[in-house]
DNA sequence: CATGAATGAGCTTTCATTCAT
DNA sequence: AATGAATGAAAGCTCATTCAT
């Protein structure tokens, strides 16, 4: 019991290494000396716990989708009015600013998937939960009346889902031209004009 | 003037070679020796013509945007009515397919890039001129009374960039839930339902 | 005493572990974990029995050499005519296949060996009892009268012995140009030719 | 051309330092470090002028092979009297000692050879290399009368390369019990006893 | 203008080994 | 008696880069 406890606990460190390491270097030049010299062990340590390289990034990206998509489940679960629920979806599906390391390694790891059927399932799995997220707000929000779309749900979704990327993904490559407010700003607009707002 | 005109030609020939490669087996795993064999010559060769790997890249990388807003910019000026130009717009502004090698070195070289100011300033460029030409046809359709937008020209062009973005991104990824016809449906969705579609 | 018997079972235990594993991904790339994963232990605990890797390949080979000699004098001494002696110790003396696990695991551990005192001892070991098999059969042979030589019995155990470790070989290392059947009909032939077989 | 020539030198001379590590190490423990080091170069050189640490054995054992039985051939060439191309044939098939790098090289690469089809096709060239020698002269000597086999001669070159075999392969491992004189001197009763000797 | 040769740093991975428990 | 944790050396290999020609 003990035993396990301290696997996991290493295993939780290593996660830990690895999404800072990301966040500060990036993922293209990640590699297991870094991972290592920033959990203070050696390369070899890493191997004992991980397999390989990649099925340290695999669980890294499976905590950080996890972590990511299960803070803005609880923080939606306490919100009452579907239009608040969505206000709290936007600001909690954006990165914090350009040094959000979970939000990096998984825009990151998104764009090299496509080298194994493994990555493409996990990419495709953070695409599902993000729908999940705007799906179930927009319904909720369709269902007591105060939202009226001008598409179906699921579109409206998709498109949600897409600003929310593509913002994401801008603010954490540093483009200057795109605050994080400004970001909010434009997908809060959007939700309102296609008729997931205050309804007049 | 030979001699310009042959490595002007040489320097061409290097950056659709890299294209090419890129479009193969993606930008993480480019080398010089892919870029070398496709291109017939040796890595030294193309350290002759460039200081460094990555200036072929930056070099490849300005082609590919002046490529892709260039036809895109041909593409809309054929066309009189800003409802024709904007779906004219959001149509060529998708990747064909995942295979798209082009879009494909364009959304791995914004993410994967490094932090360095040159590369900032690439990707930084590729998105000015994405907003220009939504700016554009928004303008356009705005004065000529056809479109009624839910919120500024500049925040509704930032929005079109953004879908553009993460749908093309999620193409050329391989994302088996996104389709190029739902995106590009999705997107006119969204555009009619801001303002900017056939107004009743 | 019940310790002593544990450690002898254990011991046992990993000897086997280390022929099957031999057996099948041949002794080059023999390693510990290997054995361990066999034997469902971890690598520590084949280093709580044996010193070394080495210490364990030693005492296999010595299992082996047993196994594979004690066969084939109990297989002999059942036998009262030469001719027939001669005939089973050819028979048994030979791989059955190119799986033959236990063969190829005493053949590819003579190849290795030259690194060692211990490693030479025990080439010469197996040389040594391999000799008194074919030594005994001639002698009796002579003896009876039913064998007459065409030269000194040791020199003609030597060419047998040399015989049966040439086919073996070829044999284990699966040499798609000698059968097992083949080797057989040669070394009989020779047998016979030389003097061993059965007399006009 | 002068390209085309050094760059033949230069892999002669791997092969050499490959030989040299091979016999003074043995083939097991081979390192492309090694073969470096004794060579005067950087891992990296070699390979660049091999593929992999695997292309540069198979080539050095295809030269060996070519030397070992090239240099045997010539020897024969000059000799008219079969019984004399034999003893020669004898003489030249076995090494000269425990050092003998050469055979050294062969032997171990043939049981230690991984079980890819490349190397199979190796090993088996070569037994078909020495096949040729043992069945060419005895052939010409059963043609010339001056041999009379007891058995066919398929099946009488095969025993002569096996025990050629089995006694390099002894002498090469340090066996302390066979003695490259012994070895001949049994080789050489052996062709006699069977009938491939001075006839009466 | 371009090559061929060679380097050397860096990478992932394998593995025997050590040691506290 | 045996494990789990961790090490560290060594391996093969990749690759951008340098440089004489």
């Amino acid at each position: 019991m003990a035993r396990t406890k301290n696997q996991a606990h290493r295993r939780e460190a290593l996660i830990s290494a690895t999404l800072e390491t990301v966040g500060e270097s990036g993922l293209r030049s990640l590699s297991l000396a870094d991972v290592a010299r920033r959990a203070g062990l050696t390369r070899g340590a890493i191997l004992y716990y991980y397999e390989d390289l990649d099925a340290l990034l695999v669980e890294t990206h499976r905590a950080g989708v996890q972590r990511f998509c299960d803070s803005r489940d609880d923080a939606i679960a306490g919100i009452s009015d579907p239009r608040d629920q969505l206000a709290t979806a936007i600001d909690e599906g954006l990165p914090s600013g350009p040094d959000d390391a979970l939000m990096r390694l998984l825009y990151e790891f998104d764009v090299l998937a496509g080298t194994s059927a493994a990555h493409d399932e996990m990419v495709e799995g953070m695409f599902t939960r993000q729908m999940e997220i705007y799906r179930r707000v927009l319904t909720a929000g369709v269902a007591s009346g105060v939202f009226s779309l001008t598409m179906p749900i699921e579109q409206m979704a998709m498109n949600l889902v897409a600003l929310e990327d593509a913002y994401g993904l801008h603010i954490v490559a540093g483009n200057s031209l795109i605050t994080v407010e400004a970001a909010k700003a434009a997908m809060r607009a959007a939700a309102e004009g296609l008729g997931a707002g205050p309804t007049g």
